[in-house]
DNA sequence: CTATATATTTAGATATAATTAAAATAAATC
DNA sequence: GATTTATTTTAATTATATCTAAATATATAG
């Protein structure tokens, strides 16, 4: 399968894919790529058997898209972890590397890598990294927006992309972090949100704050 | 740069275009494919600047050709250490998993995982490693049709691919084994070998022979 | 509940990569 | 010099990934 296809189908998952549709306009804009050539890659991945698709509404993974996906983010985790702990990458590094690597890692090397790295449970941000583990993590996890006003949420991880990761550094949001979100500015696209770990106030694009995801503590 | 190029590059330093000119025909036949469309890949590798090119004659590699199939040689050959020392690969397995991972791998990459595993010297297959020890090896190895009949030389390496590996091993000839030519019954395509290390008399295609490749010892 | 705005799809192309078969041509060999 | 062999040219083919412009469907706002 080729790599073209594949970061589709991850960032199907990503955007929710396993439990929503996801509209073409999302894909089309996280991937900065015109809406006609989303419409078209649909129908391939209709005819490998990873998306279910319905047009004018979106896509949706299949059971067999599920685990596709979930294999591409597990091995692109693994990676993470290696170039991190055996090769002494830095944490802004190792996304493009895996990126690229998890395109050509057998099922076979990812598991014995997996065994060799002492079965890992998260990758440097965060992400889970065996296949229950992925899928409980993305059960419990929310993007930030669905967390009502006032309510403690703990960040769990992000979308894994070089422009976020320096974005989330620059607010101080951290992974872990305990934040309630006060308010949010439709017009300005901003959230007000407080970052109780920290003491600090702060306020992001709401957006992009969907890309963050939390879970509820109290 | 894609991976077909790549093992264009990789085979025509293999057929040693490193100090001869490479017939069209020997890269068809290696990659099972047609002499038109080996023509057209030189003209394109002559437009990246790895080969220089004279119309039926053959390429032979630029400077900058070598240093990139060195490149590649140097990652392929790291990633079987990887695969052998850490995840337990069989040598049988490795050359495959490798030839996938050599393509997604960055110089930087390539440069801490040399380190990593500690500088190593030769691959299983006793391929060097170090640009400098490529080289040298490349220079020291004739293939095993050019040795004079009756001279002892010593089997240092040899091209790297699975039907290869099983015909020597079914041949009892091994890495370092020292052998004798005796002689070539050309009609039957047979060269007839004495392996002083194991004290076997061997029979192998004198074709196939082209893909060991050994030094003279006295 | 229509008009407008927005999103999506169709249609028609383009680019590039990698490949082929058949015919023409060059080089090597006998 | 004639024949065999190797190579190239020509003319296509297949597959992947992409686009713009126009048409159409859906959502939203009076």
């Amino acid at each position: 399968m080729s790599p073209t296809r594949e970061d589709y189908l991850k960032i199907i998952y990503e955007l929710g894919g396993r439990v929503t549709r996801v509209p073409n306009k999302e894909i089309a804009m996280k991937l900065n790529i015109s809406p006609p050539t989303v419409t078209e890659m649909m129908h391939t991945l209709v005819s490998i058997g990873w998306i279910e698709y319905v047009p004018y509404r979106g896509s949706m993974l299949t059971e067999v898209g599920v685990e596709e996906a979930k294999k591409l983010i597990h091995k692109h985790r693994l990676w993470e972890v290696f170039l991190v702990e055996h090769l002494g990458y830095s944490l802004e590094d190792v996304h493009d590397e895996a990126e690229v690597l998890e395109h050509a890692t057998s099922d076979t090397l990812a598991n014995k890598l997996y065994h060799f790295l002492g079965k890992p449970d998260y990758c440097p941000h965060g992400g889970a990294i065996s296949f229950n583990k992925i899928e409980e993590q993305d059960n419990e996890a929310i993007p930030l927006p669905e967390v009502g006003k006032g309510v403690r949420a703990q960040i769990l991880r992000h979308v894994n992309e070089e422009k976020l990761l320096v974005y989330f550094k620059n607010h101080n949001l951290s992974l872990l972090d305990i934040i309630i979100v006060k308010e949010f500015d439709k017009s300005l696209d901003l959230l007000h949100i407080y970052n109780e770990t920290n003491g600090e106030d702060v306020y992001i694009s709401e957006k992009t704050s969907h890309y963050i995801f939390v879970k509820q503590v109290d």
